[in-house]
DNA sequence: ACGCGCACTAAGCGCTTGCTTAGCATGCAA
DNA sequence: TTGCATGCTAAGCAAGCGCTTAGTGCGCGT
C-alpha cells in the first residue's frame, strides 16, 4: 500500500493549481486549501512557491525524457522506432497534460539555476529525436533534409497537445498519438 | 507620417510585458512605466488590465485569421494553397511571436465574454485549414485520413513557434516557415 | 488675456500576496 | 510521568496589487 505523504499532497495540489491558473496566478493559500491544509503548512514541507514549481517541473522533465528514451530503445528498425517515439511522446503529453503544461509554459518562471538544470533534460529530449532521424537517414530508410528542424516539429505535435487537451474530450490520447505517429512517418519516409 | 497615440503606446507596452511575464505576472505599474507614464495614466485610456489584454488578443486573432484567409485565396491549386497557408501562418507567428504568445497562452485569462468573442476567430482559422484539406482531397491531389486532426497538427507547427522563437535567433522565420510548408506537403500529398 | 477641456500625475485606499512567528496537540522514548 | 521532537495552525507582517480620487499644468478657441 502506498501512503501519500503531506509533501506529496501539496505537490499534487500545486500541479492542479499551476496547470489551471499558471504559476503567477496561483496563490500559496490556494495550494494549501487544495491540499486541505493551512497556508503555513506549505512551508513546513517546501521552501517556497518556486521550489514547489521546480519539484513539479524537474519530475515532469525526467519522466518525459524517460518516455522518449525507452521508445528510442524499443526497436532498431528506424520506422518502428520513429513511430514509437512520436506515439509515446504525444501520448504522455495527453495523459499528463497538466504536468506537461507546467513543464512547457512555466519554464520561464523558474529561477535561473533551476531553469538551467531542467534545460539539460530538454536538450537530451531533442537530441534523442535528432539521433533517431539521423540514424534512419544513414540506414537509407528516411529522407530528412533538416534533421534538427524536423525533430523539433515532431516534438511540437506532442507538446502542443497540452495547450488544449482535456481528458474526456472528443478525442482520446491514443487517437491523437496514432495520428501524430502516422504524420511523422509521412514527413520523413523516403519515397 | 503615423503618430503613435498614448493609447497605442500603452498597448505596445502591454504586449511586451504580457509576452515576457504573462498576464498574471504583469503589473499595471510595469505597463505604465514601459509606456513612460504614471500608473494612473493606464486608466485614462483603458478600462482595466483585462481590457488591455482583450485589445491585444482580439487584434492578434483578427490578424492571424486574415493571414490564413488571404493565403487560402491565393491559389486554386490545392498544393500551392496548402503551402501558402502553412508558410504564411508559421511566418506570421515567427514575425509576431510576442503577440502570438499572448493570443495562445493568455487565452484563459480573458473574461468569459471576451474569450467567447475571440473563440469565433479560432474556429474560423481551423475551418479555413480544414476546408483547404477537404478540397484537396476532393480534387484527388491530397490524401488525408483525418482532416480535422491533420488541420490542427499543421496549425500546431506555427503556433508552437511562439513558445520559444526569438527574433535574431539561429533560425529565421522564413527558414522555419519553409520547413513547415514542406512538411505539410509530405504529410498530405497523395502518393 | 482668459477660461475651458483634456491628458496626465501624486497620493492613497482596501485588499491580497509570499512568507514568518509563536504556540499547540500528539506520539513516543526513557 | 516527564521531556522532547514532529506536524501542524492562528495570527500577522511588510510589501505589492488593481484601481480611484482629487487635482494640476498646458494647449487652444475666443
Amino acid at each position: 500500500m502506498t501512503t501519500i505523504t503531506a509533501r506529496e499532497r501539496l505537490i499534487n495540489a500545486a500541479v492542479e493549481a499551476f496547470a489551471e491558473k499558471g504559476f503567477a496566478g496561483t496563490t500559496t493559500r490556494d495550494i494549501a486549501s487544495r491540499a486541505g491544509m493551512s497556508p503555513a503548512a506549505v512551508y513546513v514541507h517546501h521552501d517556497s512557491k518556486e521550489s514547489l514549481l521546480f519539484s513539479v517541473s524537474l519530475d515532469g522533465h525526467r519522466r518525459a525524457l524517460e518516455v522518449i528514451t525507452s521508445a528510442a530503445a524499443s526497436s532498431t528498425d528506424p520506422l518502428d522506432r520513429l513511430r514509437a517515439m512520436v506515439y509515446d511522446f504525444s501520448l504522455w503529453h495527453a495523459d499528463n497534460s497538466r504536468v506537461g503544461r507546467i513543464v512547457q509554459y512555466e519554464y520561464h518562471a523558474l529561477t535561473d539555476e533551476h531553469r538551467a538544470e531542467v534545460a539539460t533534460y530538454r536538450r537530451d529530449i531533442e537530441k534523442t529525436m535528432q539521433d533517431a532521424l539521423a540514424d534512419g537517414v544513414d540506414q537509407g530508410v528516411l529522407d530528412v533534409v533538416d534533421v534538427p528542424g524536423t525533430a523539433f516539429s515532431l516534438l511540437s505535435l506532442g507538446v502542443d497537445l497540452v495547450r488544449w487537451f482535456e481528458p474526456g474530450g472528443s478525442r482520446s490520447g491514443h487517437e491523437l498519438a496514432s495520428l501524430h505517429a502516422e504524420l511523422a512517418v509521412r514527413m520523413t519516409l523516403r519515397r
